[in-house]
RNA sequence: UGGGGGAUCGUCCAAUGGCAGGACUACGGACUCUGACUCCGUCAAUCCAGGUUCAAAUCCUGGUCCCUCAGCCA
């Protein structure tokens, strides 16, 4: 369960139910839902309701079910159900004994249907799509009675029993809602509540050719559930007249009330499940786990802590007006997260090599290292120290701005729980100029990274023993696109064309300490100045290790440079 | 040109007629064996115009802008 449940949120949902709970409504009960249809995988806007829904549960001592709202059966399977519900049990939410199906209720459902044909307020139509399309009206034309709208009941029923029977092909009849042709509200021109469809449904099989439509089933299987709040996302306020209508007009044994908030848009990223498949389906991403993609599976694979999420949902917020969260809120959160669990590490991902003139060659020996140098009980761990070493690319200029205070020729820096270096001359490749080895001296005095004389050194640096080392294929992740709303501007550019051609870089020719050389799957690190990083919990072995960059650290030099640049 | 919603620092969320507050970002500084973390500080907002009131982000009137609805999808 979520440690970070107790603290006081508030939201206008929340207050809603806390009114409820003052006033006895319900009996002072709540129960809500968490009700996804299985036809795609979970992203971080899913993360946001289920956060929303388990945990108005939990704080007001109330459930939340799980329910898979099943009643399209072409586009839905049970290979979602499986990754729905594998997500969620991650995120750290538990349904109990609470699973339940949509489908479930189609005994119920039809029984409910047969009623409103029975109170004359529902009919079958036999109007094809494009008619039905047609006598709709548009939004500022009233629609038209469909010729069928008065059928007889006995003749509805006839038909209705006989739909379901298989009589009929798909398309050939509809059961509609008898409610106002002529309403502002186009939900309520007589909805189609039933639809013909010979499909093979994941739970049901073939018992079925009719299936229930979502504004006729969600609201009564809310009702069977002893729902209290239905919580959804904004586009379904329109839906909320039907929804009431369906629950009035049936004798339920209960009438939830439904409320509706704004669902979450994350910068440089798209969150649709249109976008996110074509994204897959093209290639542009290695499936729905790939570590760029705002999915729960993607980011779990990207090193994304389920406790991050929860507090990233948490600082979101929960309100009515469209927004768009900034990006450095996630990356904010998985940081602060990480910071406090991951045991640190050093590795070179852009090796330059040092040569330690006055280290005697063949000699070596272990330093004692930290992991995690605010935290002391996560105690120590030796690490090897010799004559070459590697040391990050960027740690070295020999030309260097006045603000870089790492390696440069002449200067005294000191490598990390190690000993202070010196550098004195640089090896150039002739053709290119490029410094290919950096040759220094050290003092012997500073071993463990301090000298007795009290002088400072104003940087430190990350290091690995070059014939000690392990190496690893590194994956630094960014941003998939290069603008804030993809495909957000109707007239601009298409989504695809706005897509990060660097948001993937490998890097292949890492070196990691070598006590990183047997790290299971998952487990993450931050390799000290450069970022957190987890193993790849598909493509890492033993031997040929696979890294993925979560999340950079904070990094105020890369400004500076970046501003220089500029 | 119909209906339903929404407009508060750059971003997200509060303030339920009574001092516009918090978080993220940005920017400064302190600290530092991670240019990280931490700490301190700075910048920064009530869509517009009227009205009611001792007092308005909040109530009233009139505008403006944004989102959303014409699936036998959910």
């Amino acid at each position: 369960m979520p440690s970070d449940e107790n603290s006081t949120r508030s939201d206008f949902i929340r207050n809603i139910v806390e009114d409820d709970i003052k006033t006895n409504k319900n009996n002072g009960l709540v129960s809500t839902r968490f009700p996804p249809e299985p036809n795609g995988y979970l992203h971080i806007g899913h993360a946001k309701s289920i956060c929303l829904n388990f945990g108005i549960a939990t704080e007001k001592k109330g459930t939340c079910n799980l329910r898979f709202d099943d009643t399209n059966p072409v586009k839905e399977d049970a290979e979602y159900v499986k990754s729905i519900k594998s997500d969620i049990k991650w995120l750290g939410f538990d349904w109990k004994d609470r699973l339940h199906y949509t489908s479930d209720y189609f005994e119920s459902l039809y029984n409910y249907a047969v009623e409103l044909i029975k109170k004359e307020k529902a009919y079958v139509c036999s109007l094809g799509p494009d008619d039905i399309r047609e006598y709709r009206g548009t939004l500022t034309e009233p629609g038209k009675d469909s010729p069928y709208r008065n059928r007889l009941v006995g003749e509805n029923l006839d038909l209705f029993v006989r739909m379901r029977a298989g009589e009929f092909e798909e398309g050939e009849h509809v059961l509609r809602a008898k409610i106002d042709m002529s309403s502002p509200n186009m939900n309520m021109r007589d909805p189609a509540i039933y639809r013909i469809r010979k499909a093979y449904h994941h739970k049901t099989g073939n018992d079925w050719c009719i299936y229930p439509m979502y504004d006729f089933s969600h609201c009564l299987s809310d009702s069977i559930e002893g729902i209290t709040h239905s919580i959804c996302t904004l586009e379904f306020e329109d839906h909320r007249p039907l929804y009431d209508w369906i629950l009035d007009e049936l004798n339920t044994k209960c009438h939830p009330r439904q409320i509706e908030f704004a669902r979450l848009n994350l910068s440089y990223t798209v969150m649709s499940k249109r976008k996110l498949l074509k994204l897959v389906e093209s290639n542009i991403v290695n499936g729905w786990d790939d570590p760029r993609l705002p999915t729960i599976s993607g980011m779990r694979r990207r090193g994304y802590t389920s406790g991050s999420i929860r507090n990233f949902c948490e600082r979101v917020g929960v309100a009515k007006r469209d927004s768009m969260v900034d990006l450095a809120l996630l990356e904010y959160s998985i940081r602060d997260d990480l910071n406090t669990s991951t045991p640190r590490r050093l590795s070179v991902l852009n090796p330059l090599k040092i040569i330690i003139d006055n280290y005697p060659e063949g000699q070596e020996e272990e330093l004692e290292a930290l992991n995690h140098p605010g935290d002391p009980e996560m105690g120590t761990r030796k690490i090897p120290f010799s004559r070459e070493l590697y040391i990050e690319k960027d740690d070295f200029m020999e030309d260097p701005p006045k603000k870089f205070f790492r390696l440069t020729p002449g200067r005294e820096v000191r490598l990390r729980f190690a000993y202070y270096i010196k550098c004195e001359s640089v090896i150039k490749d002739e053709k290119t100029g490029e410094v290919v080895e950096v040759h220094c001296t050290y003092d012997p005095e500073t071993k463990g990274g301090s000298s007795p004389d009290g002088r400072k050194v104003k940087a430190t640096m990350h290091w690995v023993s070059a014939a000690h080392s392990v190496k690893a294929e590194v994956r630094l992740y960014d941003r998939l696109f290069n603008v804030e709303n993809p495909g957000g501007d109707k007239n601009g550019p298409d989504f695809m064309e706005s897509i990060n051609p660097e948001s993937l870089k490998v890097l292949t020719d890492c070196h990691l300490e070598p006590g990183l050389a047997d790290s299971s799957p998952e487990s993450m690190y931050q390799f000290e100045r450069l970022g957190y990083f987890c193993v790849d919990s598909k493509d890492s072995m033993p031997g040929s290790l696979v890294f993925n960059r979560t999340v950079s650290l904070r990094d105020s030099w890369a400004k500076v440079a970046n501003k220089r640049k500029k």
